[in-house]
DNA sequence: GCAAAAGTACGATCGCTGTCAAACTTCGAC
DNA sequence: GTCGAAGTTTGACAGCGATCGTACTTTTGC
């Protein structure tokens, strides 16, 4: 356990100059993903993989965890065995103000 | 040409009480469509059928129009044999308050 | 060391959806 | 009425992506 193999487990993140929307949206239009994204919006505080409500397997989660840092959403980082999750609601609403607003927000109308 | 049958050729539109963000979000998600709904936003106007840039044929066309009705984005009407496009803008904003907003505002950091 | 816990990686399905071409319908103009 | 313009419908196809099971890796605790 040294901290250079801790660093090689840690995946690779982008930057918010490279946000893209079209990656963002199609992160946020799996009902899954964007219940992670609520999840850790609501709860306000790091989230670890296996402590989310879903209902796929480990491998299928692992993939949408995938999608979603690749995207810019969360950011992931170990403790231990664990995999914490964050989202990265300052640099979203940098990249694009409003989106996470308007998908945390509970609707008005829609049943 | 009968008042009967140009309402025959009126496609469904739902109401915003049935409104529903999945299906909203799918619509959003497709490049095209999106330029349909910024092509809208920014012009100000109605715009008919055959008078947006796309890159893709009549019949692709067709079904992209069906689902941004049927998600309740636009509606559409008949102005002979044309179609008029028209963004549901406020009903859009009732149901789903700053979700318009985030996607016709040019983004900040992007590329 | 060893076993268990927590995820990851890989392959294989499988359904959905964006796409087109071709045939059809509707309306307006002449 | 005929013709052209504007869309629609249908069927086919291709590619992507969500899903799962299985095998694998890494770390902790004993």
């Amino acid at each position: 356990m040294s901290y250079y193999v801790t660093m090689g487990r840690t995946p690779p993140h982008p930057e918010v100059s490279q946000f893209d929307l079209q990656q963002v949206l199609e992160a946020l239009v799996d009902p899954v993903r964007r219940s992670i994204v609520t999840q850790l919006d609501s709860a306000g505080e790091d989230i670890k993989c296996g402590d989310f409500d879903m209902p796929v397997t480990k491998s299928t989660a692992t993939h949408h965890f995938k999608v979603l840092r690749e995207a810019g959403l969360i950011r992931q980082y170990y403790v231990g065995t664990a995999r914490m999750n964050a989202l990265r609601r300052a640099e979203m609403d940098e990249a694009f103000p409003g989106l996470l607003d308007a998908l945390t927000t509970p609707a008005r109308q829609p049943a």
